[in-house]
DNA sequence: CTGCATTTTGACCAACTAGTCAAGTTTTTG
DNA sequence: CAAAAACTTGACTAGTTGGTCAAAATGCAG
């Protein structure tokens, strides 16, 4: 949808100029803060004009409604933010699989943050923005991953468990860190920002994860 | 802070008529249902107003700023919110207290997800009106519970497990049914309705847990 | 270096929104 | 039942915000 500057021709080729790319970029990242920590209401053109460096009508010049570069963003995030689900290999070891997974959404969580609430208050205010996406991509993928996991429940190499759950299990747990990190620190304090948080957290959510799905006997 | 309607007198006294009583309450359903689906910038007085059925004027007779109902809702949810963290009792079985906890959290994730949600985005965007509460009420809590996990996991009661993100895994993952709900139906679909949904749900996070607190020798 | 396309901006507007106010209506109370 | 208190509202204001526009500045191909 997010149509790019005018173009010399009405036809398809879309080329991008140096300027444009280097604009835009400044445009989304500055935007990504902005309506990360306001969300899409409470994030002002002008705010993100201003973080970006440029006046307003510029920024509009590039992405000509505000809703243009929310919806952007959120394409843009997406994608990159299922990556690692997709990745699950099918024919590998159930355990060492969902601990590769469980342990890279929670770099993620520490890495991009912003992406993390981006989404989160898409999805808390009805994900009015992105409900195509969720049925049209992410519930194939799920589904997919599903049945997998279900295998491997049958081939009894992981205890009874819904998949469906699990997976909510591991994206609620890993991207609280980033979705609810001003509670986390109001609790554990100066702990979260020392090195080695990130791995003691991890230590802690596969050590309970692992364990709640390890097959018993 | 919320001051309630001009009084007769301007002693402490501070009482209610029948009258206030009702429309304080249609105000703050109202504003509930709104603020926890557009978020605080996202929802207008008229809005609120019209959904309790009076005036903008009228509404502002009972709470003079937007904030006031706001803060007024988050103040009402967050006590009863806590209550069952509070009523762990350190002398009980350990599984059985957290399986007690667990499922009473996952029950008012589905009576009361717009509580989860207008808490949820508050903390999202910083919690600018409610750190206080963080770091006053809810840490001395937490931290309180954790001695008594911790000093479960000595006595072997538990499998070795840090109390703080073992709370954190039990927060995130039964609130994440509330907050997350367009992302759980449009994955789960016509399930999410069906009676028993909740059980099984319950059933599913209460396993993974609980087998992965366990302790193993 | 020249002419055209691209980029940039100040000034502006219309819609929206939080909050005010004075004048009315209803409820309570002595 | 009359006066006082409590409640209700239409009309309004001031500030904000998304978006427009025409004109100026800059970049770039030949």
């Amino acid at each position: 949808m997010a149509k790019a500057a005018k173009q010399k021709t009405n036809s398809a080729p879309e080329k991008t100029t140096r300027i444009q790319e280097i604009n835009r970029r400044l445009i989304l990242d500055a935007a990504l803060d902005a309506f990360s920590t306001y969300g899409f209401r409470g994030t002002t053109i002008d705010q993100i004009a201003d973080k970006a460096g440029m006046s307003k009508p510029n920024l509009l010049y590039y992405f000509p409604r505000k809703q243009n570069i929310y919806v952007t963003l959120l394409e843009e995030t997406l994608a990159e933010w299922l990556a690692p689900l997709a990745d699950i290999d099918p024919e590998g070891d159930p355990i060492e699989q969902l601990r590769k997974y469980i342990t890279l959404k929670i770099k993620m969580s520490e890495s991009h943050p912003e992406a993390s609430r981006l989404f989160a208050n898409e999805v808390l205010h009805g994900a009015p923005a992105i409900s195509d996406f969720l049925s049209k991509h992410l519930k194939p993928l799920v589904d997919e991953k599903a049945v997998i996991i279900r295998r491997w429940v049958g081939e009894g190499k992981l205890a009874p468990v819904d998949p469906y759950h699990l997976i909510f299990m591991i994206w609620a747990t890993t991207q609280h860190y980033a979705d609810f990190d001003v509670q986390v620190r109001a609790i554990m304090g100066s702990q979260v920002g020392r090195p080695g948080f990130r791995e003691q957290t991890a230590q802690a959510v596969l050590s309970i994860i692992l364990n709640g799905i390890r097959p018993r006997d």
